[in-house]
DNA sequence: GATGAACATACTACCGGGTATGTTGTCAAC
DNA sequence: GTTGACAACATACCCGGTAGTATGTTCATC
């Protein structure tokens, strides 16, 4: 059975909602406060609970913390996985892709926190030699994510759709631009649906120009 | 008399080249491992140095690492003021302020990383009643920093040199892309200066399309 | 009614911020 | 040229907070 939490699977967990409220604060609690600052106590009482619950289902807080990074990875790749392979030449499916990533930054701003922070963690080395492949193998799994979003602006480049210099560098500020409403969006009272997809499309605008797309879209 | 120390000034200090060294230290250790995961004993050591040395000349961890971020922005307002008031249209001021930012950024990344670092922190209000008042004025400084690019590129947009929606979102799209050097630039050996400045004007030309800038820039 | 999952409670151990107290060199005044 | 005062550190110590553990307790299920 999969039981469905939010808008994720949490397939692999035979308990259901259990491990996944506790997934749902830890996210809340590691966003507010970042990993060091959190600590597990603060995740159990935004839970109304104590440490033994948490300690009952996670090993360690560098465990918790991973999946929490891991839960993040696989909401992103479920997100996309309708529009990946969408028939067309690579800068509408481009425009697509990147759309649906922006709206799920703003969406699940909390989990992405955490992918973000887990991933400065391991760049700067700042785990321990166990954790290490665990954070290996979640950084592998997020480098495929955006090397799906870098693989479709290279053939958008060569079909003559998009201009810019540097791969590397076009990726990474387009990744940067993408991502960035983790950092500075947040919630409107009374915002609709609409008013978010809005906000998404003047991202993916912002960046379709910064890699010099063709035709310049405004919405 | 105003002592020098790698290419910003540290005035305000009676004592010279002893608290600059601490900054350095201090800025490598909190961009290494964050703000709760860097202890004062791993500035201390990373200057071959204890405690009792950083104690003596700052009271507390906090306000170490608020010395950094203003050390931080007290370069970046010097790296910008000698084009802030240059003649000719906004984009064009726009630019040449846009350029200098980004090299800024990757010359001082540490520092820079702490100012990114400390905004969040306040933001998050991560901060002590008595920090917060501190962090309040840095952050203020950082703000006005920000005005001078949002003010340009709204004035571009008045000149038609621009064209794009949301000013608040353009803005925080154009700073995020301004900034991002500080996470993905890392130097490579033997690179010169006109390396770097290549590098930045890539990343100008993808803030300034992303803006609706008229003439696409290539270099 | 026994067994184990799903927690809560009570406790330990350690790390790191901060402090209190040396130690050394320098410089000024007598 | 001695002393005393202070800056600039080093050393030794304290203590609170937190990750992790060990041990209950309850409830469902077989």
């Amino acid at each position: 059975m999969a039981p469905k939490v939010g808008e994720y699977r949490v397939d692999q967990y035979a308990t259901d909602g259990s491990r996944a409220a506790i997934l749902e604060a830890a996210a809340r609690c590691f966003t507010e406060r970042g990993y060091d600052a959190t600590s597990i106590d603060d995740v159990a009482r935004s839970l109304g609970a104590t440490k033994g619950r948490i300690y009952h289902h996670y090993p360690s807080k560098a465990d918790l913390f991973a999946d929490v990074f891991r839960a993040g990875m696989e909401m992103n790749y479920a997100a996309i996985e309708p529009v990946r392979d969408l028939p067309g030449k690579a800068l509408g499916r481009w425009r697509t892709l990147a759309f649906t990533h922006v709206v799920q930054m703003i969406r699940r701003r909390t989990f992405q926190r955490v992918v973000w922070e887990g991933t400065e963690m391991y760049l700067r080395g700042a785990t321990t030699p166990q954790q290490r492949s665990t954070f290996a193998a979640l950084h592998e799994s997020r480098s495929r994510y955006g090397a799906i979003f870098r693989q479709t602006i290279a053939e958008a480049k060569k079909d003559g759709d998009m201009r810019f210099g540097s791969l590397g560098i076009a990726n990474q500020l387009m990744l940067v631009t993408l991502n960035s409403p983790i950092f500075w969006y947040s919630p409107r009272p009374g915002e609709t649906r609409d008013d978010i997809d809005d906000i998404a499309w003047q991202v993916v605008a912002f960046a379709a120009s910064g890699l010099g797309a063709s035709e310049g879209e405004f919405r």
